[in-house]
DNA sequence: AACGTTGAAATAGTTC
DNA sequence: GAACTATTTCAACGTT
């Protein structure tokens, strides 16, 4: 059931700037973040590797566990299929 | 379940060679595009600005039906309630 | 205190554990505005209706300020040349 | 008579119109991909692993030794750091 | 030619 | 589990 009107309508706004609000510091949050890269890179950081090292760092040991699962599929898929050579511009004769 | 070696490594190879196939002839298209600023700059225009006429009028385009509907929908969600404007930043003439 | 790198090695580990901070700061965020929605779920409101609107004032307030200056780069380019339209699908009153 | 209308206007919009069917065109093969990916996973293919094997594809030997290189030097990022144990979660045994 | 900026592509997460 | 949205990542572009 939708409201109209007194203060129904009150009260939605106040939910609608709340979360605007909300949004606005995570914004900041982010620029923040992006400060710390800067700053980083300017210590001699590289920022791709320090991206890297969060990735690992947020992986506990289960979704690790998975990730190399999905390496081994992947490396599985390729080394089994005997058409895939992994060079993209040539093709070999159909055995 | 994953399908090795035999007609499946074929049929996998012929989707990913479809893929690359296509995916070259985006690239191809990127520089087309690529070629006509060129040709446009060498007739004196300006590519900025160009591209600043190529935003607009895919704003115009792309977006308006979308944003009506939003509009819409704004309306008649929003219209009747008194105590929401809209406009976080801005007056409007009271009616 | 550390044989390889030493202040540098602790340097880096203040940049990540600072941007793992951050951006758990953000994740607390996002579940916040995930509260508010529940909670203006729970007063009747619909969520849908919300983000649209949520979507709406952003437009309102972000775009407007760019596209006046999109608009008036478009305007000084190209209110000049007669044949050119700018509104693909729709007339402008004539002068 | 101004000197930018005539047929510098008319030139101008051909320009502008011929990069928008370009990309146009390149929109239509974005989707052509999209689609063959669907058909792919409704043929029991990971779309993932596919992504990653035209990934891999694309890289020419140089590439990849210049990836190899980028990991050896995560590693050597990651491991030498002694305060840097990749497991934000856990406890590590004192040595 | 490195740099930051911006726009597109891919991934992850959420909802129905 | 399929679609939609949000976030992150990647690549192109102009700039200095």
């Amino acid at each position: 059931m939708v409201k109209f009107g007194g203060i129904s309508g009150e009260q939605l706004r106040q939910f609608i700037e709340k979360i605007e609000r909300l949004e606005q510091e995570k914004r900041d949050i982010t620029d923040n973040i992006k400060d710390v890269f800067t700053d980083a890179k300017g210590q001699g950081y590289d920022v791709k590797i320090m991206r890297q090292l969060l990735k690992l760092r947020k992986m506990d040991a289960d979704d690790r566990a998975e990730q190399e699962e999905v390496l081994d599929l992947y490396k599985a898929a390729l080394g089994m299929i005997p058409s895939f050579e992994a060079q993209p511009a040539e093709e070999q004769e159909a055995a």
